[in-house]
DNA sequence: GTCTAAACGAGAAAAATTCACATTCGCAAC
DNA sequence: GTTGCGAATGTGAATTTTTCTCGTTTAGAC
C-alpha cells in the first residue's frame, strides 16, 4: 500500500483511496490490458463503492501522468496497460483477443526515419499486428 | 454511375441507390479518410434522404466486401478509406489530424517475421505514427 | 482539529454505433 | 412491362462507451 502511495506522489497525484485501489488492481491484474469496465467490475466484486466515472477519470489521469498507456485496439472499448518497462508493440489474436507484446529495434529505427522524412516530430506510434494465434489455429482443426 | 454499378456487382452487392451514392462520395472525396458522419453530411447537403443507420450499414458492408478499410486512429469515430491501391500505413498529426500515407518494405518484412516467430497467422496489421506535422510545427513558433 | 482546494459519487448527457421493424426497392421470372 | 419476393432502407429507439455536472467528501497543509 505504501508502495502505491509513493508511486502516486511521484506522479504528482494526490494519494486518494480510489487512485490507490485502481493502481493496485492494475498491478495485481494477470491480464496486462484491462478496460475501465474490467477495473470497475473488480472494484464492485471487492465491495468497494467507487463510481465508474471515477474509474475513467483516474485512468485518464494515470495516462496523463505517464503511469499507464491507453490502447484502442479494435475500436471497441479502450484498454489500459501499466507503463512499466519500455515501449513495445502488440500482436492481437482476432479470435480470442489475446495480446502478445514484442519489440523490434529495426522497426523502431525505420519509424523514426519515416517520421523525419515526412517532417513529422514523432510523439508516439502504435503497431498492431492482427492474426490468429497458435492456440486458435489448433482449435479450428 | 455505370462504373460504380459494376463495382458493386463485382463485390457481390445489390446496386441500390444508397450504395451507389455512398460509393460515389468516397470516390469523389478529396480527403481519403472520411467518417460515417462526413458521408452522411455530404448526403444531406446534396439533398439526399439517406439515413445515418444506412450509412453505417453500407460502410460496414463495403468493409466486409473489401471495398473500403476501416481505421480507428484515435479511439474517436472510425474513418473509412477506399481500398484501392495496395496496403500502406499512416502518419497522423496530433494537432490537425492530417493523415499522410507511407509504405516501408523493411517494416512489412519484419512484421511478417515477427508474426511467424510468435506463431501468429497474420491477417492484418496497422501501424500509426503520431506526431506533429511540419505545418503545425511552424504554426506553434 | 480546521480549512480549502482537489477529488469523488451518482446520475444525466453526449457521442458513436447498432438494432427492430414496418415500408420500399432491385431484379429476375413471367 | 408487370409482378413477387427477399433483400435493403428509413426512422427512431436502444446500446455502448465515455464525459460532464454538481452537491458532497476527503487529503494534506497549517
Amino acid at each position: 500500500m505504501a508502495v502505491q502511495n509513493a508511486e502516486l506522489r511521484r506522479a504528482g497525484l494526490k494519494a486518494t483511496l480510489p487512485r490507490l485501489r485502481i493502481l493496485q488492481i492494475l498491478e495485481a491484474s494477470t491480464d496486462l490490458h484491462v478496460s475501465a469496465e474490467d477495473v470497475y467490475r473488480t472494484l464492485l466484486e471487492a465491495g468497494e463503492s467507487i463510481g465508474l466515472a471515477t474509474v475513467y477519470r483516474v485512468l485518464t489521469q494515470f495516462e496523463q501522468a505517464g503511469l499507464v498507456i491507453r490502447h484502442n485496439f479494435d475500436g471497441g472499448s479502450a484498454v489500459f496497460e501499466l507503463a512499466a518497462g519500455e515501449h513495445h508493440d502488440h500482436l492481437v489474436c482476432v479470435r480470442c483477443n489475446r495480446v502478445t507484446e514484442f519489440v523490434d529495434q529495426v522497426i523502431e529505427e525505420r519509424q523514426r526515419r519515416i517520421a523525419a522524412e515526412n517532417g513529422f516530430a514523432m510523439t508516439d506510434h502504435s503497431l498492431v499486428i492482427h492474426g490468429i494465434c497458435s492456440d486458435c489455429q489448433r482449435d479450428s482443426d
